[in-house]
DNA sequence: ATGAAAGCGCTAACAA
DNA sequence: TTGTTAGCGCTTTCAT
């Protein structure tokens, strides 16, 4: 098929491990033959087959990148971090898009597993990705970026989601709203739960009111969110404010606003979190709390890295966890 | 290491010629030693190498998806298509990040090459991507998807960029507009330069006249056309509509006429290309032309996997090219 | 410094 | 129907 080694250990008329041997740097290669070695294998094209460099090594210098929906742009972002400290180190990604479907979830721990990945980024939507977890069954090393179960072992790379839900929240409070509410999803068990959770502390230690009916719950979809605030707005008791749990579920809200009649922020006032580029937009210009995606990507990157190349020696599982930081923008004031 | 057929023949107590008969489904196989091989290989969790089979085979199963920015919003769409009709099909796809770094781009492609991917799905941003071309030397199926160099041997998805300029100016002149300007990019012998055709070809056909004034070209980064609207409005002469080379541009452009104090549409009505998400979003409602990127990705990922299993035989590369939609929004009516 | 040989896990003749 | 064997391209002892 193509160039092997042993072609060009019968061009430089010397043994084919000794073209392994100078190929690879390895100590104990005369100068010379080394030197022509290298320069038959370039006129020769030759590059190394990794498959079975692999087979033998044991190391096949692959990930799997695992996540929800490529197409939601907050996950883009996220890879191309991830992506770009994974070459540079030499690893191959594999891309695997579940679209939440339980099935291709499955193809591709399958496909994932017989390409003898080293290890797995899991980016997980909602918790039932715990599967997953089991599947590896803690033999491959995973790390978990922007999201994880609220109780794992591995590691994970993750945003402050309390302190993140509490600087939105202390935002709008500090705006002088006087009733703010939450919608989001409700994702029992995930980390990114939290950011709920800072949003009621903001409130109790402000002063204000928990008020129920100013918190709503639904799905990841956008539509799920215009629905929920046409709703609301259709009851004639809405907040003042709202902290929405992501900025694709806040863009939803937004269009429900507007939808309604209703001015931004004059009459309800709106913050998201992630920080979408989308968000940035002149037309869109919603607050919201950043996420520093890419950094992130390109850190789970490099910790999976160091878990796989620590390999057997003492458990380095950590969870990592990065600042939050408000960004203010016309949505919110 | 794990579980290998070996380890399966002995507890079955066969050879492990017979395990690999078994498990591939090849004919000649007792059905009671197979459904007992069958048995043991999913008591021990057995999971095929596929590296071993890889290098027996000489096939791979994977495929290199080589794009240059993924956190560009039209690049996504394009990805989930490719990688769900890959994974479908049981191949593997390697995100290739290049970011316009050649340096990068040449590290992907000797990872791509070592790893023996059987084919490469290309989405250029500009025509230097050739060398990728000229490196695979036709000897790997190349199949360019959404946009590729003017001359090429190789096999592309692509949308009717003449037919969609077109479609795109005689919206705008439908509409009454007198004077339409373009803003673009000017990059020589790729296709998505044929937009600008399309573009002239509408103005000439309907008595309207060229003016290169109002045609201005720039890079492929948003504020690239932010600053081209900018020039253009602060010379006082401005078109009365402008198309704009894809969403992203245009996004820069309606920046550009906002921060001037103008309006969309009663100032300048504007149509972009692509359709990205974000165009859809209530607050921006960008005219634009449509490509079926989700279908336009999976397609190009089916002719790939074509041609590489129909190697050797003759030659079936083509050009597919999917036709453009008007959607018609508020930013030009 | 170099060669010979074994073996990574698997598939595919060829025998039996 | 099953076993034996060679070999995919490479790394890595073990000799020399």
């Amino acid at each position: 098929m193509s160039v092997t080694i042993k072609d060009i250990a019968r061009q430089a008329e010397v043994s084919y491990a000794t073209v392994s041997r100078a190929l690879n740097d390895k100590y104990g290669v005369n100068p010379r033959t080394r030197d022509k070695i290298i320069k038959i294998a370039e006129e020769l094209h030759y590059r190394p087959n990794a498959l079975a460099r692999s087979l033998v090594s044991s190391r096949s210098f692959t990930i799997g990148l695992v996540l929800p929906d490529i197409t939601n742009p907050y996950f883009p972002e996220i890879a191309a971090g991830i992506e770009k400290a994974s070459i540079e180190q030499g690893y191959g990604v594999l891309l695997c898009n579940t679209d939440g479907d339980i099935q291709r979830e499955k193809r591709y721990m399958r496909l994932l597993a017989e390409r003898r990945v080293e290890g797995i980024l899991l980016a997980p939507a909602i918790s039932k990705t715990e599967d997953m977890e089991f599947q590896t069954q803690n033999s491959l090393p995973l790390v978990y970026v922007s999201n994880a179960p609220l109780k794992t072992s591995h590691s994970a790379v993750l945003i402050d989601n309390i302190r993140g839900g509490y600087i939105a929240t202390k935002h709008l409070i500090d705006c002088g709203y006087g009733t703010i509410g939450f919608i989001g999803v409700h994702e029992e068990d995930m980390r990114d739960n939290e950011r709920f959770e800072g949003f009621r502390n903001a409130i109790e230690r402000h002063g204000l009111r928990m008020e129920e009916k100013y918190c709503r719950f639904g799905t990841f979809r956008q539509e799920s969110a215009y629905q929920l605030i046409r709703e609301m707005i259709s009851e004639k008791d809405v907040p003042r404010a709202l902290f929405v749990e992501n900025d694709n579920l806040a863009i939803g809200v937004l269009h429900g606003i507007k939808d309604s009649g209703l001015k931004v922020p004059e009459d309800i006032a709106v913050i998201g979190f992630d920080d979408i580029s989308y968000s940035s937009y002149s037309e869109v210009q919603l607050s919201t709390i950043r996420q520093p995606k890419d950094r992130m990507g390109s850190l789970a990157a490099k910790m999976l890295i160091e878990e796989i190349e620590s390999a057997g020696k003492d458990n380095n599982r950590r969870t990592v966890i990065v600042e939050p930081e408000l960004v203010v923008r016309q949505s919110s004031c």
